[in-house]
DNA sequence: AGAGTTATAGAATAAATATTCTATAAATAA
DNA sequence: TTATTTATAGAATATTTATTCTATAACTCT
């Protein structure tokens, strides 16, 4: 009926979710996001209304293809298992950006904006899951102690390494740090 | 000689250093500046340059008014009652705006400009300052364990805490991770 | 008092950047 | 084929925001 589409939505979703992960959102221009994605100026906001439309377009992309993977981890992983596995993925960032859902909390008001529901509830279900697993590891004889205390602890580490890493780029204080973790769940 | 100035420096650099906190460096305009601080447009830029230049010394200003009490604090009190006194701290924090510095990292390519210096060499005081007094508590049989590492596992809690307390304002969540924070050490 | 110096006020300018507009192109269905 | 629909290209416009300019004010030293 029309013509056809030479972008790919996928594609562009990525591009553009790198672009903020690395610069931030207010550093990021539409030149940038044009230029980076390929695609044209008028598609652009033809498909997603305005600079932010974009923003939680790629922040919901970045939810669905990357973060929810951490979940998934934990998930199919049950007990001790799948924390460690979740952490050790901690081991193979090497660009240290730090997480790009922390990352835009520098943007204006962004706590008060509907976007904002996205890495909250991701958090909030991330430290949920990590305290399920601290249960199920408990039923396993694998740990004892708080498990409600020990998944805070663990979050709070996990937002910290991506802070630490942006600071202080040495892979081993990574390590160093999860392997901490893992000695504190016994 | 001259008209003598209207404007109390500690003032301005503490109002725009306030801004730059609590909407981070690209959200500040210079009209906020301006009004904010009551300082003149132009006095703006005689006293600082431009806009990279007040927020240098704004950085300067949180440093050596606020984020070395924290080295302070260690300093004055030997062992673990000085990670004590430091980590508690954190309690009487209830804004959640996080860590003036951490939230700075948002800005264009600030990790590659000299006013990164600031924060980087901060936090490494910081970290070098808690191993002291965990030597230092080693020596009072207040603790036995590897310094390094614990230090290291400290600071990326205290990190945490910062990005943790904006996506969850929960007090009780600050004192938990500082209770458990002391009782790891011993 | 008057010259010299720096501060202030707010308008004017300049630069960057988000958004819209004017065509034109490529497809399909009738 | 032709009408219709949506995509593309890139220029034009809007807006926002950093920076500079033109006066004018307030002080001190001679």
């Amino acid at each position: 009926m029309a013509r056809p589409v030479e972008y790919d939505l996928e594609n562009v979703l990525n591009n553009a979710m790198e672009l903020f992960w690395q610069k931030g959102y207010e550093n990021v221009s539409m030149a940038d996001l044009v230029s980076h994605t390929g695609l044209n100026r008028r598609t652009m906001y033809s498909l997603f209304g305005d600079k932010e439309g974009i923003f939680k377009d790629a922040l919901d992309n970045y939810y669905a293809k990357r973060a929810s993977l951490n979940l998934e981890r934990l998930r199919s992983n049950p007990g001790k298992k799948g924390i460690k596995v979740f952490l050790e993925r901690f081991k193979f960032i090497n660009t240290f950006r730090g997480c790009l859902f922390t990352n835009c909390m520098g943007k204006s008001e962004f706590m008060k904006e509907d976007a904002f529901e996205i890495p909250k509830s991701f958090f909030i279900q991330l430290q949920e899951q990590i305290e399920k697993n601290l249960d199920e590891a408990f039923e396993m004889k694998e740990f004892s102690g708080d498990s409600k205390s020990m998944a805070l602890t663990i979050i709070t580490l996990v937002h910290g390494l991506n802070v630490h890493g942006k600071y202080n780029h040495s892979k081993e204080d990574g390590e160093i740090i999860i392997k901490n973790i893992l000695n504190m769940i016994k």
